[in-house]
DNA sequence: AATGAATGAGAGTTCATTCAT
DNA sequence: GATGAATGAACTCTCATTCAT
């Protein structure tokens, strides 16, 4: 049988499949990247570990800030998803995994705006985090009140950010203790 | 290869005296840079700013740390002359003050960065900073346990950014009330 | 902080298809620059002599020696070709007008510096020039032992070296007549 | 007895005496940062080194390349202080001890010169090498010809350049052996 | 649609040189 | 005479963004 040649020169395109499947390569190369080296890593660090070129990067995340979004976006899915199936420790401890693994949870929340599309749509995210929260929230709870709930997650974040992955994760206990809030295992959310 | 400089029209050298005043004008500059652009500011802004070279500012601060370390060891200063002089809840307003004003302030004593010369100068700030107010806990506090103390900066720290000036203040007064610790005024050490 | 680049009115990005002419433009300039300047000369020369931009410089080249070393190589390709075509005589004629011409040529072959990746190159070009030398080098040859062959060659470029020109062609003949060794006729090698 | 103190910010003014010394330890200074670093290496190095301000630096040696021709005069009326003690063979190896100590021999003699004041001064320091030269170089020697004797000079110069301290020594040895000429032992004259 | 080279604006840093004190 | 700070141009290197192929 003869061999078919890969014509040279022609990248190949792999049509919408292949679309979706750059898209999803991106946003996980952008997690990892943003958590070695943090959101001010070089978009070109992104679009080699995903094996992509630049291009499809900008064709999918126009904005800079529209990459980190997308990273931000997941994990407020799995916040809500924690949401739905179990009880407030057990989210807090979802959104605390996050807090400690993701630096884009914790950059973009606390994003200082310009403004700008993604700088809104932060927002929206931020929202749906309350949303979630507060749904498994009882009357009455040291964080019922005013922006409580969202302030003590900065908070948490605040003691959390510079440290290394362990020390993180040590802190963030603490810091819900001096909260006086009950936390639940802290770790992904697996359907 | 060498460097070839045109010394055609130079400015005045002002002379030894300006050294102080430059250093001063510096750091003034780069609070300022700092708080409106955050501690990843270009040098040459401060520079700019302060009205001097940007050699002048190698000269006075050779690492870009130093810089904001600079900055740093002002807040950390007004810190500790409040705590020889008000009880411990005028200590926590004026460290609440530098907090909400000062950029420069948590960024730094929560660096867990390389190392370096100016790494472990922050930590020796983070230390007075702890011992000022540490003098004024009284036993059983809420936060005199482990590095409680600490924690509860970096929450409150936290808390506050991403704000704006306004809206900083009125945070931090929620954080510090959710810690459970009362604070005095927040304002400036003035002696 | 982030890099903010103002694209207005940038010039056609020439596309793919360039890229190799750029390399070649970028080591035709290097020669030049290089004979004019010297080693040392700047980077930015070489760009802006070969009509690219600076990052293209790094992206063939990303280190600095890897510039030069580019240059040497083709000197010692030609060398290479002259070794099999015509005898030693012929060999070191060829040579002696890279001498000559090339400012490259010595100043990367001898460099003892570092080490790091262009430097181990260079020290296979260097071994690659011996060897196609030594198999036109009759036994028993003035410069048939140890070092000696490259010596000489470091010699005559020492003596070359800080002359114009005409000075420098005069010079390398006196040079091989001092070492007692018969030189062809001085050009490049044309195939 | 009181103490008597130095007034302070004024420094010291020795006068004529201390501005010899200081002349001196500049050019000490020098001879020790060319060696380390070569001859670009940076002027304020060399008034740091000799424990003088750049101001002293300019003072004796208005243009950069003024320095570097007084360490070179030094090394030239060493070597005429051999020619007047010592034959032949002991004068080169003297010469050979400053080439293969000595960066601002080599790089100087060498100089591809824009021309200036101390270009020219180097040709003249250049005649004076080549005439305590050749006040004991026999009739008939192998270099006494025309230019040959300081080409040879240059083509040790080009033998040592780029290697390390012991192997430079070797590399001159090996040099002056394919140049046909005996040289004395390698050393610094001492009167 | 994807690729990956090109572009060029800055950012950081280093020094030669001047000059008030 | 000496000191050493100031000046700022020049150089290296990095990326965000565009675009021919």
């Amino acid at each position: 049988m003869m061999q078919r040649t890969v014509p040279e020169g022609r990248p190949a395109n792999g049509g919408r499949k292949v679309a979706a499947r750059n898209r999803e390569a991106l946003v996980a190369a952008a997690r990892e990247i943003y958590a070695e080296q943090g959101l001010d890593a070089p978009l070109s660090a992104i679009a080699r570990r995903a094996g992509v070129g630049q291009g499809v990067l900008y064709r999918h995340f126009p904005e800079r800030a529209d990459m980190a979004t997308a990273v931000l976006e997941e994990n407020v899915r799995q916040v809500e998803q924690a949401a739905e199936a179990v009880p407030l420790d057990g989210v807090l401890g979802v959104l605390t995994w996050h807090l400690t693994e993701s630096a884009a949870f914790i950059g973009l929340l606390h994003a200082d705006g310009a403004g700008g599309r993604s700088h809104a749509y932060a927002r929206v995210l931020s929202g749906r985090v309350e949303r979630a929260l507060r749904r498994r929230l009882p009357d009455g709870h040291r964080l019922a009140g005013g922006d409580d709930l969202m302030l003590a997650i900065a908070m948490v974040s605040g003691a959390v950010t510079g440290a290394d992955r362990r020390e993180r994760e040590r802190r963030a206990a603490t810091a819900w203790r001096l909260l006086g809030v009950e936390v639940g295992p802290v770790r992904p959310f697996e359907g």
